[in-house]
DNA sequence: TCTGTAGTTCGATAATATTCGAACAATGGA
DNA sequence: TCCATTGTTCGAATATTATCGAACTACAGA
């Protein structure tokens, strides 16, 4: 699988950002990634088709706030936290930091 | 004109917000309302009809962003800051502190 | 009362997104 | 090599959204 283009963090486009977390089952991707770390594309699935996940991920990636690697048939995912918030400092967390 | 329903800031949802903010033509709405303290819709709708500019506005207060009054014939639009900080601390100062 | 101004609502169209099955690619064993 | 696992890509159907003209409402003044 050939490797994904992850845009850097100067390329980062705010209402991109905003708009891949306006979308409720990426919202929750990117809140249970901030808890756990990081995880696999499976164990955040929530039971959605996979290709429907794919596509989520790829949003997420688009937008700066998702890294993926592939470690063997698995891709890890995790947060770009820190280049996330050289752009755009204090957004990821204000965002993450809202309950509900 | 009967008066808008303006969500109550216990009824804010934060992906609404985000996605509320996620439109270019919304989110110069709000930050030049956030630069003037308030105006009147054709103030600040950037050369566009009415009826365009008439939606962004409907989307931006069901989100809980903003509030529209009635003054003559012009509606007076201005940012819900306390309240939206009550319901999602430094999400929207979060928002309007990034550049660009 | 007539006219102009400000903005909303309606309706249609076009653009964009979401969803998901099916086919595919890549890796790691047995 | 065969097979199972993980996830991507493609394609099509569905749903949402944006845009804008046209008709409409409300108000202020002449």
């Amino acid at each position: 699988m050939r490797p994904f283009k992850h845009p850097a963090a100067s390329e980062f486009v705010l209402e991109r950002v905003l708009y891949a977390l306006s979308d409720p089952v990426r919202l929750e991707i990117v809140r249970r990634l901030a808890a756990l770390g990081e995880a696999s594309c499976s164990e955040l699935d929530g039971g959605r088709p996979k290709s429907s996940v794919s596509h989520h991920f790829r949003v997420l990636r688009d937008a700066g706030l998702v890294c993926t690697r592939s470690v063997g048939t698995t891709h890890i995912n995790s947060l770009r936290r820190e280049e996330m918030n050289a752009r755009f400092p204090g957004l990821l967390e204000a965002i993450l930091s809202q309950r509900e």
